[in-house]
This record gives C-alpha cells, structure tokens and sequence, in this order.
DNA sequence: AGTATGCCTTGACCTGCGTCAAAAAATTGT
DNA sequence: ACAATTTTTTGACGCAGGTCAAGGCATACT
C-alpha cells in the first residue's frame, strides 16, 4: 500500500504505451537481452497482473500455459504433500523468471507473500518471440543454470547442515541477494512469516524462533522487529552458515 | 569390465571418424538436436574421455573450462562442507549434461560411481557451436527445466519427508528412470553404496539398511543381493513415498 | 480504550534418527 | 581356497529437533 502511494507515476507507466521500457526490473530479468527498439514487440505480449497478499497465482498441477517474470513484491514457491507438509523450494523477487517447466503442467505452486507485480506470457507467443530474440533464450538458459546452482545449495542445507547452520546461512543469503557483485546489507526486512522460513529450512516454527532468539542472546544479530534482523557480526554468522 | 567385453566394437566405433553418429547415448542427450548431416562439426569439438570407478572429473570450486556430456556409466554429483559433511545432489547416467553452471568455477564435485564415458566439450567451443544449432540451445533449456523439477521434488523429499518415505521415493524413482514414458522396472540394479544412497536422501548409512531391512520384512521388496532390489508391492511403495 | 485475531515465543516432554560399537557378509588380493 | 579389507547389518543408547500446550505481543476492528 505504502509502496504505491510513493510511486505513482511508475505505476501508471507500466500501463502506458511502451510499459517495458520503463520497467523498474527490467535489468533484473531475462528482458534486459531484449534491444530497446524491439520492446514493444515484448510489450504487445505481456499482461500486467498484480497479485494481493496470499493470493495463488500458479497452483501445482495447473495446466501451464503462462510464464511469470516477477517486476515487484516476492513470492513463496512450493511443494506440498498430500497430508498438508510443506517445502517452500524458493522466494521469488523481481527479476525471477517463472514457470520454466517443461512439462505441460506446472510442478510448484507459487503465492504472493506481499503485494506481487508480474509480467504473465502465454507459453505459445514466448515461445515464438525467443525466435526472434536469441539473446533472451541465452539469458533464460543462465538463469536456469543459476537456479539449478542455488537449489543444489539448497540441497547441502537440507540434507546435511544443522538448525542453526540453516538459518545463518538464510540470513547470509538474504543479506546478498540484490546484486551478486553489491556489498552485503546489514539490516534485513523479511517480507515472510516464521512459518515461511521454517518450511523453506526444512524446520518447525518453533525451532526458528529457538534459534532466533539464540542468535540474538549471542550477539549475531538483533531483532528490532519480528521482520526486522540486523547482523551484529557477520564474520561468525558465515562460518556458522558453512557448517564452520 | 563385462561390459566392455560386451560391447568392443562401439567402443571402437567412438574413436572412429564419425563417433557421435554411432553413439548409443546420442537419442538420450542433447546432441540429438544436432542433424546427422552437421554431426561431424560436433566431434569435432568433443573429446571422448573415460573415468574409472572413484575417479573424480569435476572439482567443486575449479575452474569450470569444459562441459560433459555423460554417454556410459553412472557418476555422483556432490557437494561438501569444509568438515567432510557431504550432500549427493544427484546421480548422472548416459544422456546427461554437465557443468551448466554459469559461474566461471563449478557448483559441485562429480565422480566415477562404475566405468563411466564422457564426451568433454571446450565451454567456449560448445558456445560457438550452440550459434550454429540453436535447436541444441532449445534442448540444453529443457533438460535444465527438466533437472530444475528433479531439484525441487529433492528439496521436498529432504525437507519434509521422513526415512521411510526418502527411501520409497528413491526406490520409485530409479525404477521410473529409463524413460519417462517406459514401464518402470521391478528388478532395480544399483551401482551406489548405501553410503551414496545415505548422502543423497540426508540420512545415515545405518538407517538406510535399516530402512532397508524393515521394506524388506514387511514384503515392500526383496534384497536378492546388496546392490539389486525386487519391488515387491509398487502400489504401496509409492503411496509411501507420496507421504500417504 | 477494549477486545478479537493472528503471529510469535517459550517451556516441558518425546521420538525418529544419529552415534557408537561390534558382528556378519561381501569383495579383493594372493 | 584363504586371509585381509571393505561394506553392510544389527544392537544399545543419546540428542537435536519435533510435538503439544500455554503465554506474550502485535495489528486490526468496534
């Protein structure tokens, strides 16, 4: 809400006749390989959609006849079992390219968290548009890859470290993750619940606040809000996060 | 061993002019997007390379100058934490493609599980060749779509699925792996030690015998040897792996 | 302000799987 | 065929993290 009081005019432009050209996450994703003068050939296949809190916008299972690129807010993505357990497998900010699946139906659910913005494709026009754009099929190929390189990452986390090695190193990737190159934050907003975190880690809820407030009474971090995590020392919280 | 005394004359066949026509992996990789017409350009850049059993072709943190495209044997993907914690991201058999990774250094480590065979691809080789078959590019996004589905099922399975259910998803899978559309098997071969098995599902050796023996007295399966498994009871095995 | 509704935290207890140790079986070498 | 080595199985026991239950603390609604 208080996001778009303070950007208006970004907003109405996403509408406007060349919507891509001002897109705020555009460098962010698999756009950015699209020339400036061939946007609008993107644009006149993309549908804005905007997606309100715990609102499901790809259900697991769905025929999958659209691809997301997320432009604002985050989502969770995930897999459950039959009896309710659930494995978050990632948040999605902007930038993230969705719905790469090769199967004619989609293998994750995915659910805006905060207010979400993404730009929906039909499988059939990007398909035909990545004839004429070659640099934006090489674009998507390295962010699969990046992902594939990530989900292994995740793989090490769940199979093999500790409650606590889990969300130090949570907290060290959230702390890198606007840019790969850009220093590291300090003060992190998580935009998820416990709950979120704890299914993304492979825990309860109950062992994330344990291990939260343990953080906190060993000086690795403060929490002026529930949301809010400042790292105290980031040195120690990495090696905890490599199973140091 | 026996299977080189099986199988002299394709081996030859690799090291002839025109291996790759003859390759038995061809139809299960990426380089059946390649024309029969344009094969001898692709062995040009391909080198064949052999590993044997403990040998190790991928060094997590190297530099990653070459690709491989995996056309005998099975090889196991890895990660590992500074203390010796390992996590098997993943077993790789015939068709498959490694080192997408787009960073310069590789993501994982992998080694020979058996005799393995490998085409070995110059990264910038193959990129220059992936401007002459674009269908090849077409095919490299859907394997990487295609592993990044695996991934996500594994995150499940690590995360919220318990001993049992690891070991039946397992079970299940392996049986399923020849082609997507195939029967699954019944009688299972497995090249792996249970130590492998132990550090691909998250769990300890012990309790994947463990786990073992107990599928066994309750007639999910029979263990006529170490390393072969009869499916006795599928419909069961699998409602177990779902988590029902 | 008051109260309702979700989170989140904390505590007490429990259990599935890990750890440690040793026996059994399979594999390898001579 | 036998000894050496490695891998797997089995048993006894312990603990990290799960489960159950009760309180605290926000934000929202009247």
């Amino acid at each position: 809400m208080l996001m778009e009081q303070r950007r208006p005019v970004i907003m109405d432009r996403a509408h406007a006749s060349d919507p891509c050209a001002n897109c705020e996450a555009r460098p962010l994703s698999v756009c950015a390989a699209v020339d400036d003068s061939d946007l609008d050939k993107l644009a006149r296949v993309a549908v804005v959609q905007h997606y309100e809190p715990g609102q499901s916008f790809i259900e697991e299972g769905e025929k999958a006849d659209h691809f997301f690129n997320m432009t604002g807010g985050t989502a969770r993505l995930y897999k459950l079992l039959p009896d309710g357990r659930r494995q978050i497998t990632g948040f999605s900010r902007a930038g993230n390219f969705l719905g790469l699946a090769v199967s004619d139906t989609y293998g994750f659910s995915a659910e805006a968290i905060d207010r979400v913005r993404v730009c929906r494709f039909a499988r059939t026009k990007l398909y035909a548009l990545l004839e004429d754009f070659p640099a934006m099929e090489k674009r998507l190929l390295a962010t699969a890859g990046n992902e594939l390189v990530a989900a292994q990452e995740q793989m090490l986390l769940l199979g093999r470290k500790t409650a606590r090695e889990r969300l130090a190193s949570f907290l060290i990737n959230i702390s890198r993750e606007d840019a790969p190159c850009a220093p590291p934050r300090t003060v992190l907003h998580l935009p998820m619940t416990r709950t979120d975190i704890a299914d993304y880690l492979g825990l309860t809820i109950e062992t994330v606040s344990r291990t939260f407030t343990r953080f906190k009474t060993e000086r690795l971090v403060s929490l002026p809000s529930v949301s809010e995590i400042v790292i105290l020392d980031r040195a120690r919280l990495t090696r905890l996060a490599e199973g140091g």
